[in-house]
DNA sequence: CGCCGGATGGACTCCAGGGTCCCATTTTCC
DNA sequence: GGAAAATGGGACCCTGGAGTCCATCCGGCG
């Protein structure tokens, strides 16, 4: 692709700070809406409204509504690294898989399971629409899973988890238990059956540690 | 709301086999398409088009597109709950579970993990766009986890599996593995996330045989 | 064999929503 | 201060796609 355009905050083209703050509206206001009505359910005018702007400045900052869906997909995959990096980064024992995965379960709780996950969501509504969005959201479940098994290996190379355990299998296994968990709390309006999930992965990990901290699981 | 439609194929009115046929072949066709692109990227005119068939038709046997697609959530709820019956009645053990985990695996890399699992995807798509259509998709959910656990009740009454083990909770492990593969899959376009989170939930399991027939995983 | 209601074809309507345009205002830079 | 470009408002255009309508066809039944 000779392609000269960039998905990424036009690069030549000079821009202002207000310019830089509208863009950032837009993408907010998006973000929000799509979170909730899902990405085909959520017009141009909503976000137009919702993000107080018009629609030469959506036009503007974005090529058209696929275009400002890709962006909203780096957009929302960089929120989630960042919080994700947060909770993942320092992680170093089993007790702290188990604060991640309190921290995800209650956040998801204040909506009582629906909405699902930003990322996983537009990955089934996308993936089969668009071939760009849905390399880019395979990069960022990539990189997601690599904060996860990064912390897994710490614990293998500290001793804490045994030689013969594979933290990126661990890794995909507590991804898929995370965002199966996240649908079927979407389809039931109701986190257990997440809870259950990630406590299935946790428990799988628990048996890879090497001295195993009591009975399997609750 | 005392509206008397019901979604059901229409019941009083008299209805001929020609009828029936034309409506399963909407559905059929119906279930292709929204299969490959989603529901909201299927015009009722491809469904027209692929199902050999006219506008008139389509709103003779559906009051509008909501219906049709709710008609459709029903319709493929029941072909995979039909599937999974056969793969599922008569699970008596660990084997018969990689059995099914290998049929699933098979069918799925068909299409290098493309696209999905039907229901998980309507799942996705519609639980925040259509609250019938959600509940009914939990129900099928429900029903779906039932078969499992049905199976792991077997197991554990035949003294294959631990007294203290939960067939439900395990069954919506497994669901959940299994959903979540699906995306990852998707996202992927590869099978290996889906196989990978399947045997972690099998090993989950294989943890509660009575006697663990072997080493923990591969 | 003619009648009736369901089944069907397909043209037509209508509007939501994506996308364009033009002019006004603000900022930037010399 | 003023030209040029960026930013902004919002009316307008146009198409895709949902939904309507009616004339015709068919098949079962008295």
């Amino acid at each position: 692709m000779s392609d000269e355009r960039v998905a990424a905050p036009t690069n030549q083209r000079r821009i202002s700070q207000r310019g830089i703050a509208t863009r950032e509206r837009i993408l907010e206001a998006a973000n929000r809406l799509m979170f909730v009505r899902g990405v085909n359910a959520t017009t141009l005018d909503d976000v137009r409204e919702a993000s107080q702007t018009s629609k030469s400045q959506l036009y503007h900052h974005f090529a058209d509504k696929q275009e400002l869906v890709r962006a909203l997909v780096k957009y929302r995959g960089a929120l989630v690294l960042q919080r994700e990096r947060g909770g993942l980064e320092r992680l170093r024992s089993f007790s702290g898989l188990v604060r991640w995965r309190n921290a995800l379960v209650q956040a998801n709780s204040l909506n009582n399971g629906k909405y699902g996950c930003g990322l996983g969501s537009m990955a089934v509504e996308l993936s089969d629409q668009d071939e760009q969005a849905r390399s880019m959201l395979f990069e960022t479940f990539a990189a997601w899973e690599k904060l996860i098994s990064d912390g897994l290996h710490r614990m293998r190379d500290s001793g804490a988890l045994r030689q013969d355990s594979d933290p990126e299998k661990l890794a995909t296994g507590l991804m898929a238990a995370l965002q199966g968990g996240y649908l079927l709390a979407n389809a039931a309006h109701n986190v257990a059956p997440m809870e259950v999930a990630l406590d299935m992965a946790l428990e799988h990990i628990k048996s890879f540690l090497v001295e195993p901290s009591g009975e399997p699981t609750r």
